[in-house]
DNA sequence: GTGAAAATGACAACCGTTTTCATATGTGCT
DNA sequence: AGCACATATGAAAACGGTTGTCATTTTCAC
């Protein structure tokens, strides 16, 4: 087995969430470690995931995957949108998403499930490409 | 530069496809692979990427992301839906997504954005758990 | 102080995916 | 048939994000 206790890593938590939010509140891993690099704060890669983990498991934190897979976290109760990429220039537009809320918590209590979250991610091309 | 030609795979092809259609038409490169393997149908896993790339070029074929990062490949013109997850136990209903397709196209010619496409998917936790 | 629990980070291992490259297989021409 | 050239193939290596290992350091209770 890995590890045989849970990490808590009070320590490091705070500068990694501080982090994150510096970051627009949205970031992947590695980004975080970026960025707390060029700070000169004094971090190990393995530290920011096993961070992000934590905060995951503490539902600090939530986690997206880009379209080539890599995770990006992204702080809870943010307030929460989505978004509409172009496939061929990258631009993205933050796109409020109030219909999909009303959706996902219809479809939700449909089915009998609580709790419920959702991802929705819109791509396509845009007007200049 | 890798290639200087584009692969178009004609011999490859079909066989990845069908694969995939027995699979259910949705699957991974690797679940791919592996039902080909099992079916004594000679093919590299390299191939089976290639395939599946040229597949999607041609717009034949859907990528998506499992939870984990890994792609998934879903042929196109399948009837378009999405999915209610269970955290807990893994339970999934199929959503039919009308109300989501037309959101989408909304605020995409809403951006001046075309070519649109989306992904959307629920989780939760289910009346049993 | 002393010792155990918790935290850390360099490094190696993992795994899905892509690239490289040498070889094989058409395909059209004579 | 033989030849030349485009296309296709797959083993193996490279790649990149993520996770595991492990020795060391820090913290905390006594």
């Amino acid at each position: 087995m890995a590890n045989c206790w849970e990490y808590r890593l009070s320590r490091s938590n705070p500068r990694v969430l501080s982090t994150l939010e510096r970051a627009g509140g949205f970031a992947s891993a590695q980004e975080i470690y970026a960025l707390m690099q060029r700070d000169g704060q004094q971090i190990g890669l393995t530290t920011v995931y096993r961070s992000l983990q934590s905060l995951l498991n503490d539902k600090i934190v939530d986690v997206l995957r880009r379209e080539d897979g890599e995770a990006i976290y992204r702080l809870c109760g943010e307030s929460h949108h989505h978004h509409l990429v172009c496939k061929s220039c990258g631009k993205t537009v933050e796109i409020e998403g109030g219909a999909i809320e009303k959706w996902a918590k219809n479809i939700a209590s449909e089915n009998g499930f609580r709790d419920v979250g959702h991802t929705a991610e819109l791509f396509g091309i845009c007007s200049n490409c």
